[in-house]
Order: structure tokens, then C-alpha cells, then sequence
DNA sequence: ACGCCAATAT
DNA sequence: AATATTGGCG
């Protein structure tokens, strides 16, 4: 008799679903809007903007993780009274109007989509509204976009300064974020390479005849930024804006990802511009690439205009 | 309404 | 420290 305790323990533990599963199911139990609302502690993710309408983004980071990309709740809100927040709560909408969005957090990764976002649209083109439509990451925000140009505008301008003053030669992310100017945010932009033109404001690049792909196309829809044809890293997006919550006694919302230790370098790769009738519209950017583990600052940047 | 910036708040 | 928010201005 024994022995078929753990036997039956072992099978038990063997059809044990994979946390991933899990995860996404504690989500949708309920929309964050109403967590949130509602005061309930654990309720993790931000919360979507009171959309008279249904705006096209802005939400809806629901999703989950590589498994299974069939049964996400899209529209938390965005669904009118149908799907999603059908949960049977009635009229929530009205606290939802007051509930502020965690904070985001910039991983490297998301930074990178940012700066190629930015590479690939022309500095004349890249403001807020432009760049957050070619990242085409749900809930991320124009203010968002806005405040985190704002402060890499500076950090590209502190980087002219440098390398014409003395630092020609030298101009690796590394060193420059250790010039200590300003060591605010340069680690997290330290951890996505520059691209040469953003210091050479005047000079035309060649990088983007990009025709304005305007990603808007995927708004009218939900989910996230699926690319182009064989690609599969888009996942990683996906999983950094999904859970947001696990709320650190900062306040914070943590992606259980980067900020970890997982300097995964990925493929890195040019733009996807190429439709691919997929029916999903091309967002261009698709490639991850260095990561830093904010814990432990170990910034590895290979790129391709590495001149190492 | 958007964008930019500096200052300030969290 | 890293983001968000605000206020003043084009």
C-alpha cells in the first residue's frame, strides 16, 4: 500500500500543468480594471483607459505566455459589454475612469524595440504618437513613449557631447554610461546600441524606407504585434507587458523576465517590412537581442554594427 | 490636440 | 532609481 502512495504521487505530479498554464488563468479570473477598482491586492496589470468607444490599443495586455495564444481575453474592455469583462461584474466602468496604470518598466528589450522603432522612422518622424504606433505593444502609451524619448533625447545628446570632446574612440555604452553624467536611465539605454545617425543630427541615413507602416492597422483587432512570417520572438513582448503585476513592495509591477538573470541573446535581426498576408499587419521591429540583468548589470551588447 | 522641455512628484 | 505628471510654450 505503500508503494502506491508514491506512485500516485508521482503521476500526480507528472500531470502537474506547466506554470505557464497557470499563470494566465489566475489573470483572467478577473479584468485588472476591476481588480483594481476594486482594491484587491493582488490584482496585477494596469489598467485600461476609459474608452468611450473602443480605442484600438491601449490595453488589453492580456494574453499569455508561449503555450497557448488561442484563449485570450483581447478586449478587457475594449469588447463593450461582451466578452472579456463579462465576468457578470455590472457597471464598472465607472471606477475604472479613476484607476491609474502600474508603472512601466523598460527592459532592455522593450527599449530595443524603442530605439528601432525610432532608427527605422527618421528622428524627424519619431515622436510619441508615431513611435508608440511602430512598436505596436498593447498598453504601452503615448506618454509612456513621451517620457521615455524624452529622457533618451538626453542621453544622445550627453553622447555627442562626449565623443567630440574626448571620447572619440570610446564610445561604447559602457564606457559612456560610466562618464557618470547622468546615470539615471543610461543603463537601461546603454543596453541597446545608438544607432549612428541619432548622434549625427543633419545626415541622412540609409536604413528606412519604411512607407509608414502604419502597424494602426492591427488596432481595429487585439493582441499584440504578431510579425511577420516565421518569426516567433515576438513572444517576448508579449510576455513583458503581460503580467505586470506581481507588484514588489515598490509598487512596481515586475515582468519575470529581464530583470532577472537571463542574458539570453537572441537572433538579431532587421526589420521585418515585408507584409506577410498573413492577415496580421507587419509591425516591423521583431528582434530581441541583448539583455541585462538589472541585477547585476552585466550589459552585453553584441550588435551588428559592432566594430569589434 | 500634439509635441517639446524642464521641473517636479511618486 | 526609474517613470510619471505637470506646466509653460510653440
Amino acid at each position: 500500500m505503500r508503494e502506491e502512495d508514491s506512485n500516485w504521487f508521482s503521476k500526480w505530479e507528472d500531470e502537474l500543468p506547466p506554470p505557464e498554464e497557470l499563470m494566465p488563468l489566475s489573470q483572467s479570473l478577473i479584468t485588472p480594471d476591476l481588480a483594481l477598482a476594486f482594491n484587491i491586492p493582488s490584482a496585477h496589470h494596469q489598467t485600461p483607459p476609459p474608452p468611450p468607444s473602443h480605442p484600438p490599443q491601449s490595453t488589453a495586455l492580456s494574453s499569455q505566455p508561449n503555450s497557448s495564444a488561442e484563449f485570450d481575453s483581447p478586449e478587457l474592455s475594449g469588447a463593450g459589454g461582451g466578452g472579456g469583462g463579462g465576468s457578470g461584474a455590472a457597471g464598472s466602468d465607472e471606477p475604472a475612469r479613476t484607476l491609474k496604470r502600474p508603472r512601466l518598466v523598460w527592459t532592455p528589450q522593450l527599449h530595443k524595440r524603442f530605439v528601432d522603432a525610432v532608427a527605422h522612422l527618421g528622428i524627424k518622424n519619431a515622436v510619441p504618437k508615431t513611435i508608440m504606433q511602430l512598436m505596436s505593444v498593447d498598453g504601452l502609451t503615448r506618454e509612456n513613449v513621451a517620457s521615455h524619448l524624452q529622457k533618451y533625447r538626453l542621453y544622445l545628446k550627453r553622447m555627442q557631447g562626449i565623443s567630440n570632446n574626448g571620447g572619440a574612440g570610446n564610445n561604447s555604452p559602457a564606457a559612456l554610461s560610466a562618464s557618470g553624467m547622468d546615470p539615471a536611465t543610461d543603463h537601461l539605454f546603454a543596453t541597446s546600441p545608438v544607432p549612428a545617425h541619432f548622434l549625427h543630427p543633419g545626415r541622412p541615413n540609409s536604413e528606412h524606407f519604411l512607407p509608414f507602416v502604419p502597424v494602426a492597422a492591427m488596432q481595429h483587432h487585439h493582441q499584440m504585434p504578431v510579425v511577420g512570417p516565421g518569426q516567433h520572438h515576438h513572444q517576448q513582448l508579449q510576455q513583458q507587458f503581460r503580467h505586470f503585476g506581481s507588484s514588489p513592495p515598490n509598487g512596481q509591477f515586475e515582468n519575470p523576465f529581464m530583470r532577472q538573470s537571463q542574458p539570453q541573446v537572441q537572433r538579431i535581426g532587421t526589420p521585418v517590412h515585408s507584409s506577410n498576408g498573413s492577415g496580421v499587419p507587419p509591425a516591423f521591429g521583431e528582434d530581441l537581442e541583448s539583455a541585462t540583468a538589472t541585477n547585476g548589470r552585466k550589459v552585453l551588447t553584441l550588435f551588428p554594427t559592432g566594430d569589434d
